[in-house]
DNA sequence: GAGCACTGC
């Protein structure tokens, strides 16, 4: 942080000097007889003056000003929240940034990390309860705390960073806040983001007050010059029909003229990015060994989130040797994904080769699915692309596409991800929160009205909501869980069919990314040890069976390699698991299992349906394609399906939209179950009609003829619905 | 007979 422009204004906050002025009886909390200061620098004097003045400010400032370590540090002695015996709060998109600025925060004031100054993550709670007064935390925490106290009353100010970044969580708790401000006066709220936004944000938290009738005025803005190189930008003279092969021609163009210094590809996924690794590296060879007096050997490094975290590391190798001394240096080229837009930083690149695309989430309400689109990124995206040449030297950025395209195509920004996603769970955390009207919520950006009526239809079926659309007792056990609805309702009422234990398991397993690897050159291999675990009566079972021979090889360090499956999945499983456990504790969910296998398995498909009737699909005539009920879209089974028959019903954890419409981890279903685990849903009066109605219709009438003989084991107690 | 932008609880 030696180019930080706050660094020479910071006054001494050192351990000695907070024993010396504490009395004995305050040893126990350090600072305590701390005073504010006169500190020098005009900047922190301009800042403390807005900070004194209003409740809530806006504050921008570019990459390298160092707002992230210092704001909170000036707030804190301004604040003094631990003679209030409160807190000073930060949120952060991410959590390796809590955890790393909390660590350099702590250096800088010279106290030890989980005292004074802490970070809250998921699975880690590095604070002290009475010590810790300055605490860093993911936005999705700060969201979490607040469901249990929505005053959020253990803090006195609260900083919302990245804000322009615009994560779900950020955009709640801005709503949130922006309510809260108005019942507690005392608590203080900074918003701090990129300088686009900035505007945006002062008129959403403008001062009015209304009684008076007077023109609501932006909040106030604070501004901090960034401490970053010049990045010169250019541009294609026209549009290149193919941005892979541009890239990589143009990576190939500044490797030949260009002087020393490491280059940033942007692409858009795995496979695009280890093609366009393997070409680069092709070129550059052959460009070496016809003229290595001319041209360093190249490095070319892929950079993905899926990639091991070993491979990772790879960005932070030193550029290679020149081939000969004398001759030139080497060049490390870093392809990566938008992942090095925000959430990792390279040193040391000095040009940036930036193609416009990347994946972008969207949301179909009309068919309830998410699905990944290449789509052009947003000007303030392409911003900050460039800046990723400018953190060390002055740098270059190759926009691979027109300047006219630049200013009239691109969006400003790219769409917050309210606007971009399935709101169930959002929406049963604001009912958690004790928002009424979900529709009306002041929004920074308005959800599409379709997106939260799928919405609340689902918690409604879920039965989380009522039909007032209040929040049920069921519903306000579900939002404890750090889980989507369907996945939390079906392990609420798992007791009933006596599989809580296998449920929890398979929500962990659901809850994490794919376990099954497949390495290009053992597909064979690959998939025999994956038929080895497959169970053929559904995929859920196979990721239980998974589960339990993982737990049972422990003492086997090479078992997941073995068997072609990703360790780092499984033990995240495993801390998933364990937290879902202790919320099951803490809500007197029981965890109970069945001992005879047919009976546990035909239990574990009954609780799944209880969670997830609305996604069940029905076989359509022969050929193997299904229909998905109600919303009667043609889908077919995943390949990486384990099912040995294709049952007539079938119940899918995810609708993929990606050659083809998929159905991916199926498990077959009675249609008798969902009759009666979903009455209201399957309500046949009011069915659609089909194929699938037809079918319903046939077993409601068998049910009827037959009085009570089924054969399947019923719960014993009534199913909350 | 496919895939996995990224993050968070």
């Amino acid at each position: 942080m030696d180019d930080n422009p706050y660094l020479a204004h910071l006054p001494p906050f050192q351990r000695g000097a907070v024993h010396s002025s504490s009395s004995s009886s305050s040893e126990k909390e350090p600072l305590f007889g701390f005073l504010p200061r006169k500190v020098k620098g005009e900047q922190m004097d301009d800042f403390l003056e807005l900070f004194s003045k209003n409740q809530i400010i806006v504050m921008v400032g570019e990459t390298g000003s160092g707002k992230t370590t210092q704001i909170p540090q000036f707030v804190t002695y301004s604040d003094l929240p631990h003679t209030k015996g409160k807190l000073v709060a930060c949120t952060q998109p991410r959590r390796v940034a809590a955890m790393s600025v909390a660590q350099r925060v702590a250096d800088e004031m010279d106290v030890q990390l989980g005292k004074q100054v802490g970070y809250s993550i998921r699975f880690e709670d590095m604070t002290e309860s009475g010590t810790t007064f300055l605490k860093y935390m993911t936005d999705g925490m700060l969201l979490r705390e607040a469901m249990s106290d929505t005053e959020l009353s253990r803090y006195s100010t609260i900083i919302l960073d990245e804000a322009h970044e615009r994560t779900l969580a950020t955009d709640i708790l801005m709503g949130l806040l922006k309510t809260l401000a108005k019942r507690r006066k005392d608590l203080k709220i900074i918003v701090m983001s990129a300088t686009l936004d900035a505007v945006k944000f002062q008129s959403y938290f403008s001062l009015h007050d209304s009684a008076a009738g007077e023109e609501p005025s932006p909040a106030p803005l604070f501004k901090v010059p960034g401490r970053t190189h010049p990045v010169e930008v250019f541009y294609t003279q026209e549009p290149e029909p193919d941005y892979v092969e541009a890239a990589i021609r143009t990576v190939l163009m500044i490797h030949r003229a260009e002087d020393p210094g490491d280059i940033l590809i942007f692409l858009t996924g795995e496979e695009e990015i280890e093609d366009a690794c393997r070409k680069i590296k092709i070129e550059a060879d052959d460009l070496l060994n016809a003229d290595p007096s001319s041209v360093g050997p190249l490095m070319c490094v892929p950079l993905y989130s899926s990639l091991p975290p070993q491979q990772q590391q790879r960005i932070f190798d030193a550029a290679p040797k020149p081939s000969q001394p004398g001759y030139p240096p080497g060049r490390k080229v870093v392809v990566s994904t938008n992942i090095a837009e925000t959430s990792l930083t390279i040193d040391g690149i000095v040009y940036v080769v930036d193609p416009g695309f990347s994946k972008q989430k969207v949301y179909n309400p009309r068919i309830r699915v998410e699905s990944l689109l290449v789509s052009p990124i947003s000007k303030a995206s392409a911003q900050q692309r460039a800046g990723r040449a400018g953190r060390t030297r002055p740098g270059k950025c190759f926009r691979l596409y027109t300047e006219k395209d630049f200013m009239s195509e691109l969006e400003e920004q790219t769409h917050p991800e309210i606007l971009r996603s399935n709101l169930a769970n959002a929406v049963l955390e604001l009912a958690k929160l004790g928002i009424k009207d979900l529709v009306r919520f002041d929004y920074l950006d308005a959800p599409a009205p379709e997106t939260l009526m799928r919405a609340l239809e689902l918690l409604n079926y879920l039965a989380a909501l009522n039909d007032e659309g209040e929040l049920t007792a069921l519903g306000g056990v579900m939002a404890e869980f750090p889980l989507d609805p369907q996945l939390a309702k079906m392990l609420i009422v798992s007791p009933e069919f006596k599989v809580s234990n296998e449920l929890l398991t398979i929500t962990a397993m659901l809850s994490i990314p794919n376990v099954w690897l497949r390495p290009p050159n053992q597909r064979a291999a690959a998939d025999q040890a994956k038929a080895m675990l497959t169970v053929p009566e559904g995929d859920h079972l196979t990721l239980l069976n998974v589960y339990n021979n993982y737990s049972q090889n422990k003492d086997d360090r090479n078992w997941a390699w073995n068997n072609f499956l990703s360790a780092r999945a499984l033990a995240q499983a495993e801390n998933v698991r364990a937290q879902l456990l202790r919320t099951m504790e803490k809500y007197d969910v029981d965890v109970i299992s069945l001992e005879d296998e047919r009976k546990r398995n035909i239990g574990i498909r009954q609780a799944l349906t209880c969670g997830f009737f609305m996604q069940v699909a029905h076989k359509e005539g022969e050929k193997g394609s299904y229909l998905t009920v109600k919303d009667n879209q043609v889908v077919a089974l995943h390949p990486s399906c384990g099912l040995d028959t294709q049952p007539e019903w079938v119940l899918f954890n995810e609708f993929v939209l990606t050659k083809r419409p998929y159905i991916r981890t199926v498990t077959e279903v009675k249609p008798e179950w969902l009759l009666e685990y979903a009455p209201v849903y399957f309500d046949l009066a009011s069915f659609p009609d089909g194929e699938t109605k037809r079918a319903l219709q046939r077993v409601a009438n068998r049910r009827r003829g037959a009085s009570n003989g089924g054969e399947e084991p019923r719960p014993k107690k009534k199913l909350k619905n």
